[in-house]
Parts: C-alpha cells; structure tokens; sequence
DNA sequence: CGCAAATGTTTGGCTAGCCTAATCTTATTG
DNA sequence: CAATAAGATTAGGCTAGCCAAACATTTGCG
C-alpha cells in the first residue's frame, strides 16, 4: 500500500516525463519544485521509489516510471480526474475549486469505490478541464489538440481544455466567457507581442500569448 | 487544520465518552485499545491535544472532550456517516463495506464538500446502520431505542439500527433476512441463556443473546 | 579542453506517531 | 491500612518526510 506522499511523487514523475508540451524529463530539482520539497528530500524519495521498484533511477542518472509505476501513476490520475468530474457535476463545484479536493480525494484506497464512482458518472472521458480520464484498464484515450496561440486568424475553433488548471487562470477565463466547447474565432494576432482578439458567443476580447497558450483547442 | 491521527484521538474520545449504552470513560487504556495503539502513544497524543485545547486532561485524570473538541469529533462523526450513506445509497455498496472507505473519507478537508454531499443526498437523518446523522450545525437528533434483547415475548418491534458495526456481524444480520425497517415478532425467549425465537417476513430464527443485544429496535 | 555553473547527493537534524521497558500514581482488597 | 494490581506516564528509540549546509558530479561554455 504506497502513502499519500509516495503516490504524489509518482503523480509528479509522470506529469515531468510525458509533459505534452515540452516532454521534458524529470530531474531532482524540477520534481522538488513541483511538490513543493527541497532537491534533497526527492533524492530520499527517489532511491525509496526505486527500492520498491516503482522508477528506473541510478544516482545522477534519468528517472523514469517503471511499468508498476506507470499503471499506479495513472490509476492516480484516474481517480483524480473522476472525483473532478463527481465535484462537478453532481455537487456543483465549478471548475476552479475541483482540483484541491481531488488532490485529497485521489488518495483514497478502494477499487470498489472508484469504478462504482465511475459508474455513476456514466463512464465519463474527459474531467471538467477537457482532460482525458483513463479507463479501470490504465488506457487513456489522447485527443488532438493544439493551443489557441497556434491557430491562424481568421479561421475558428472549439475550446477543448485548458493547460493551466490554477483558480486565478480558470477564473480569468470564465470571466472571458469561455469554457469547455465554446466556439472561438481568431479575430487577428499581433505580430509583435503574440497578443489576439478572440470572438466567441458575439462578444470580443483582447488576450495575450500567454494565455493563449493555455487554452487547447481542436 | 488537524491531522488524521489527531481526528481519530476525538473521535474515539467522543465515542468511549458518550458510549450510549456504557456510559463509561475514556481512560488511556481504553483509548490506546480502541485505536490500536499502546497506552505510551495515546499519552503523548492526550498531551498535544490537551496543548491545542481540544480536550480537558490533567495526568492521571479523567479524559473529556472541550467545547472546540466536541464540535470537531461531531462533524467528523458527521462525514463518517454521510460518506457511508453516499456510498449506500448511491454507488451501491452493502452496508457491511461502507465503514471502512467511510473511515478514510471523513478526514478530507472541504467544509463545501460535506454541506454538497449532505444536499445531495437530501439531507438524510440516518446512515446505512441506523446511526443519527448530525445536521450541519453539530445537532443530533437521538431516537429512542433499546436491544432487541430487552423487548418482552408475544411483542412486536421494528429494527432501527445496530450496535455493532463489524462486517461479520452486518453479514449475518442479512443473512438471516434482517434489515433496518424490519418487524421482528418475539416468539419466545430461554431463560437459561437469554437465546430469543423470533419472526420476521414469515421466516423464523434462533438467535442468541449477545446478538440480540447488538440489535436495535423502537 | 578546462573550469564554472547547474544539478544532484550526503550528512546531520527536525517533528509526528509509534514502540518497549521502566517508573510512578491510583485503586482495590485482605 | 498496607501491599499488590491496575492504570498512566516517562525515557529512550524507531521510521517517514522534511530541511539546511556541505559535498560530488555533470553540463556547458569560453
Ligand atoms: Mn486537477
Ligand atoms: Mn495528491
Ligand atoms: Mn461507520
Ligand atoms: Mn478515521
């Protein structure tokens, strides 16, 4: 039975080394920063991990999930993404205040009570941020997406998720208007600062490139 | 924001303090015994919660709950019962596997959560087990009962919750065909050892004492 | 190449929770 | 009213996770 701590850090080793963007890969430092920890309490992680056989990692080297711990990883992420789902659409959550609870609710020991729960839900595919749920085999369905940055002006899309799953971002882009199916069409792009006027259900807005960026669309 | 372990020292303190049937109180041993500790660890803890003014104690004497520390126990005792109905009610599970997951879902911390959950499930007075469930104000409607053990031969009652909460025995109760809302008819009872003949949906039984009295009838 | 910056590891030390063994206090009872 | 028995506490020690500071390795750049 791994603990809560040792499930983030396999959750966290995942999301490093299969990033979508930038398929980056996980050292001690960007694992430590992203959990919150000091590189020295990763390194302590990293060698209790690879005694129980969890990550590939010798002392300087690369560090990668082994097949155990990729399955474990992503039956995180699947319950994770699902207790979204449940928050969202059952309890009324909105889609900023999900993510915290689920980062409790996903450590929650009970086979049972995760494919019950994913009944219940009606099998659902994609979490209240346009994430891909896994199914109770650990296969996850990718769709094809790009960011609203990479869309040429003139032309339209659909929103399909976001990248950044933060309260202050998700809360920006409600206020916009937008959310998981919307309709966008690029008005123009600047040249200069990358920054777009975007439509969507008749009104205009002005965003930037970043946040452009962190809007996936179809 | 309280840890786990510190939610269990109350709960279990609220339970061996207001025992219902016992009334008896908490005392370092019964406490370590309850909680599957040594009387060494439910010292230290008693001390850390006596520091956070959770519970009145001084060495060697009696063990209560504070005002602070009432309130936290209820409202753990609160989603203990309301994740066991929402696991009963709504993902199918029988009442002999709620407990345990409930035992895990009472610590996650979301005060919307709970107050969702409670709307979502319609506000209900009862768990699975017959246990009163307290409102969100900390109140708890208490029903009268009694053990099936101490209800006169020739008479009738009907079944409103349990005493105890083991799988084992919440198996055997099925099995023999009773459930909360059952009638139950005493036919007779031995005086040698306090066995009971009794009746429910046309079918009888011979159930002995110690069961009877883990039996909770109007 | 060669050396500095970046990255990763080790050491020693901390707290929360747990334990055993020894000790102390309170309760019981002859 | 002792003297055990029962109950509770203290002392010392353990593991999981965490940290700061010192040290080691690798990378990258002049
Ligand atoms: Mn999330
Ligand atoms: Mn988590
Ligand atoms: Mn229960
Ligand atoms: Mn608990």
């Amino acid at each position: 039975m791994l603990s809560f701590t040792e499930e983030n850090y396999l959750k966290a080793v995942l999301k490093l080394t299969v990033n979508g963007d930038t398929k980056s890969d996980a050292g001690t430092n960007k694992l430590a920063a992203y959990l919150n920890v000091k590189p020295a309490t990763a390194t302590d992680m990293l060698k209790k991990l690879k005694e129980k056989k969890l990550i590939d990692y010798e002392k300087y080297g690369k560090i990668t999930l082994s097949e155990t711990g990729k399955l474990k990883a992503v039956e995180i992420i699947r319950k994770h993404r699902l207790w979204e789902t449940f928050l969202f659409e059952k309890l009324d959550f909105t889609w900023d205040e999900v993510h915290e609870v689920a980062e409790q609710l996903e450590h929650i020991h009970s086979p049972k009570l995760i494919d019950k729960l994913d009944e219940f839900l009606g099998y659902p595919s994609f979490d209240p941020h346009g994430d891909a749920i896994p199914n109770a085999k650990g296969e996850l369905r990718i769709a094809k997406q790009k960011p609203l940055s990479a869309v040429s002006p003139e032309t339209s899309c659909k929103m399909i998720g976001v990248r950044d799953n933060s309260t202050t971002f998700l809360k920006y882009v409600t206020q916009l208007g937008l959310a998981i199916n919307t309709s966008i069409k690029i008005i123009s792009r600047q040249e200069f600062d990358g920054s777009m006027e975007i439509e969507m259900n008749g009104k205009t807005a002005t965003v930037s490139q970043k946040f452009a960026e962190n809007i996936l669309v179809d």
